[in-house]
DNA sequence: TGTCCGGATTTGTGATCACATAGAGGTCAT
DNA sequence: ATGACCTCTATGTGATCACAAATCCGGACA
């Protein structure tokens, strides 16, 4: 999910297993549930790899964060207290902070932090785990997407979020949501 | 999917593998992967059964059938030739006779092809899979709400979901979708 | 009659093994 | 140099086992 795996990367079982001092077992367990959720491939025999996701793939999943996200973040509006928005901008602090040290890894792990944040005020779990699951297949080419980012771009979406939080705005809070999901992936994609 | 299983029903790994001829191992991993997309539960101590939804849960994913089926739907419909809807309006049949016969899994499993027929022209591989994911869910929870369907309800929200095909009518299908997907379950939710 | 305790049984977990097959890499003929 | 072929290693699969823990079922007791 934080894009720590690039995408294409062969992995084995026993390889998995010995990376976590445990059997083939627990490994295959793993695995079977990761191919489940998309979160990696398997290919007709058998072997295990990370997506590489087409572009067509990629939009459609873009397009799935889209729908999915901004009903989260527009169930989760109404319960979005001072004390939230306050959660939300400390976060949004390390994901510039992120950028600014060009670390993919930390950018993605802190701006998803700012996403489920946001969500879990929702209440609507099944739907915030539909999320995390686009957010896993999505994991190993984002990485490949924010090494192309503009040098310190700030998380310009993010202000508009927290922004429409404060005004109780939710046309512009589904805007903003929608656009923050979208314009990074839509770069890849192209 | 199929609502074959109650909500509630406990597994064990020995019983299926019994059931279909195999050791634990293929068990355990069919299972795992049925847990990981909600389609069973696992209780903290590893013990294995059919989820019993909450209200809440039921209105959650009906609400997410509605967003992804709408969505669905709505890319189909430029695709929809009269080769497809002649196919739609022959499921239909089946729906109406499993329907008339009181067979709940076989109007299930009817009701539930009408829908994949028309979203596989969504040419939406992620999104079909994710709405199927909430079918799973909701699949022995299902199975108790047709037991409860008036004897001969036609698939009235379906004719319209045709006719809006036919119609090249957007708001209109998108509507009728919404409907279908929503309706059975608000009543078992309330 | 209801409650609590204790042993027997059921159940999931992780490890290990034999096996079939797919890939990888080398060899040889053209 | 290139492609076909062949061998050998790597890899996933399914079965089986030992083990720990949870659950269940009786019986004893209040």
């Amino acid at each position: 999910m934080h894009g720590e795996v690039s995408p294409g990367a062969a992995l084995t079982l026993r390889g998995i297993g010995k990376e976590f001092q445990v059997s083939m077992t627990p490994a295959r367990e793993a695995v079977r549930r990761l191919v489940a959720e998309g979160a990696l491939f398997m290919s007709s025999s058998g072997r295990i790899s990370t997506p590489e996701l087409t572009h067509d793939r990629i939009e459609e999943l873009a397009a799935l964060r889209a729908l999915l996200e901004v009903e989260l973040a527009s169930r989760a509006l109404p319960r979005a207290h001072i004390a939230l928005i306050d959660r939300l901008q400390s976060i949004n602090v390390n994901v510039a902070e992120m950028v600014s040290k060009r670390n993919a890894v930390g950018y993605i792990r802190s701006n998803l932090e700012f996403h489920r944040t946001l969500y879990l005020r929702a209440q609507a779990p099944a739907m915030l785990a539909m999320a995390e699951t686009v957010w896993l297949q999505l994991g190993p080419t984002m990485r490949a997407l924010y090494g192309r980012l503009r040098q310190t771009e700030p998380p310009y979406n993010h202000k508009l979020i927290i922004a429409a939080l404060k005004a109780g705005d939710e046309p512009g809070l589904r805007l903003a949501v929608r656009s923050d999901v979208t314009q990074g992936l839509k770069l890849l994609a192209g």
